[in-house]
DNA sequence: ACGCATCGTATTAACGATCATACAATGTCA
DNA sequence: TGACATTGTATGATCGTTAATACGATGCGT
């Protein structure tokens, strides 16, 4: 709240130049004979001048700031994009503005419309939904750069991502291929949403000629541990329950394992789990846990890299490209061949 | 870069009212005539008009930023603060810029100097070092509000903390009262950093007439699953082996609990096992962590409040307060009594 | 019908930096 | 010695917004 504050001013004051000139002087301009600049940098620290980035921002008119969307930071997956992501942005000068939408789609917006008040440089969005993307399509007409960490490939906005549904068709794959053929799928079911785990999900089983069994799926409506075990928990009440489940990421998995725990069930005997994202606890369960694994460095790289393109297009933004990076299934003991 | 914005000067240009009586308009002042602010409104919805933040920093002197500086937001007791902490600062309509020191203190410095020089209106750091703060107070003495996270009683600087100290006494004492008197610790043993943790374990064992043994410390250099895994090696290879491990964080509880399981040693009969920070994984892993647990919400909100409370304070800062947070343990069955 | 509020809007000067340009004081050359 | 560069520094405009002040046009009371 209006603390003091040095400006060029001041160190101009203290060594008799004018503002310009400490100015050129403290930027290392050649016009600016050695002994001058020597001077005014001296000044400079004696006064601890730091340069007030808000003005130098409204004449250079960036900031170099992007703005990061996130659904929930809590997400470990998230958490670990978010962290690389700082990470390669402030490798190349650039500071990291947070917000979380809290999956919500107006919180979203408002999210959004902020960071454009605050003029940051470009964004970075995980949407709450891969299909509701107007908002941003919007944005990215009115030639603003932006990069989205869930793809859709048709989404008309830039975009890098692991490949969601390859990964669940791999994941799915194995279970079949290992002998299962009742498959449960543990994955929030939002119609309006982000289907392509599922889609993988059901390929996998209708290529191999069994078809989807609605029972066998449960949304957990949410990504946390306890989700993960009381959605688990409604599909092994069924009469006919699966031999192995898919789960939409590790958490939820290790919540299902839990369950089996406390109701004495072997894994993989008598249910295989499969989970996404690979994160550590997935590695060091009590049963390690077969997992979608991928790069998220190599995501996020990407995804900063094409955001850093766009920011430095001059005139129009070249047309959306989707890269979908391609994941790998990690097999552990919480799956293995049956009979 | 230099994309084309619409500027209050935009809206006065289409509307015919000056720029003054625009801004005036928009920010609902009384002074301007409902009807020429509803067409001056219409207008600036109709150009999409959205106020420059950058420019009314400059004026106003305040960003409604805030800087926090994490060591490492995947260690997921700061991710649950930045989650948290991102919430209550949106919800007084602060902005949250973000970097991550890496446990390097020159990178802190450098992250501090770089949120001061975009004026942030003040920040919430969790300092690589609970001694080495020096940057930090010269910060404070140049009247700059800053909140730490993490406490020093006498940090000479406002922290909101949870009493790491009492947390660690707890679960050591707790050891001890179930019979346990070889007590191992896995702790970052960083000579000039934070060894609140340790001095609580330290704290119970000679309450109880134990003297502490070098050997029985282990430096897991890290916070992760992994590292706790070897530190918890190092540990039960010695002759005279631990009967009990507190460690200083649950990942690496987890990673110690995971050791157990390859050396088929049962926990808690064979070893007993307390982490810290209660994260939902400690609740559900292979066999159920005690762990010591904190509202970190309350550490969040409550350092959030003090940090708006210094930023609006006029003149000379109040003298620093530092809050230290009681936990407390949860007690599940990686311990229990023995004999 | 005059003086004086009041009202609505415009003008000007900040905020702290950068950029383009101006302008002295030198030095160089024919 | 006069014309012309070169060098070092200063001046003024600008970025988009807000704040303080100015000012013309009404309305009102007497």
């Amino acid at each position: 709240m209006g603390r003091p504050i040095v400006r060029l001013k001041d160190v101009a004051d203290k060594t008799g130049f004018s503002v310009n000139t400490v100015s050129l002087a403290l930027r290392g301009s050649p016009r600016i004979p050695e002994d001058t600049a020597m001077r005014i940098r001296d000044a400079a620290r004696d006064l601890n001048y730091m340069p007030n980035q808000v003005a130098k921002s409204l004449v250079s008119r960036e900031t170099k700031t992007i703005g990061l969307v996130l659904t929930d930071i809590t997400n470990p997956a998230l958490t670990q994009a978010a962290q690389s992501i700082e990470l390669a942005l402030a490798e190349r000068g650039y500071s990291t503005l947070f917000a979380t939408s809290n999956n919500d789609l107006d919180e979203e917006k408002r999210v959004i419309a902020m960071f454009q008040s605050r003029q940051v440089d470009g964004m970075l969005i995980y949407p709450r939904s891969h299909r509701e993307l107007d908002h941003i399509r919007q944005l990215r007409r009115a030639n603003y750069p932006v990069v989205l960490l869930v793809a859709d490939p048709d989404a008309g906005v830039d975009a890098v991502s692991v490949d969601e549904r390859r990964g669940a068709y791999r994941a799915v794959r194995h279970l079949i291929d290992i002998g299962h053929k009742r498959i449960g799928i543990i994955d929030s079911s939002n119609p309006m949403g982000n289907h392509e785990k599922r889609d993988g999900y059901v390929a996998a089983l209708t290529e191999a000629g069994l078809s989807p069994d609605p029972m066998l799926s449960a949304d957990p409506q949410g990504h946390s541990v306890i989700r993960g075990y009381w959605a688990m928990d409604k599909l092994m009440r069924l009469a006919d329950r699966p031999s192995a489940v898919f789960t939409a990421n590790d958490s939820l998995a290790i919540g299902a394992l839990r369950w089996t725990q406390k109701n004495d069930l072997r894994v993989p005997e008598d249910v295989a789990i499969v989970g996404f994202d690979n994160i550590e606890f997935a590695e060091h369960a009590a049963t390690p846990l077969t997992s979608v694994n991928y790069e998220i460095r190599l995501v996020t790289d990407l995804a900063v890299a094409r955001l850093i393109e766009l920011i430095g297009t001059e005139g129009a933004l070249p047309e959306p490209s989707v890269t979908l990076i391609d994941p790998e299934l990690i097999v552990r003991e919480s799956t293995h061949r049956r009979n």
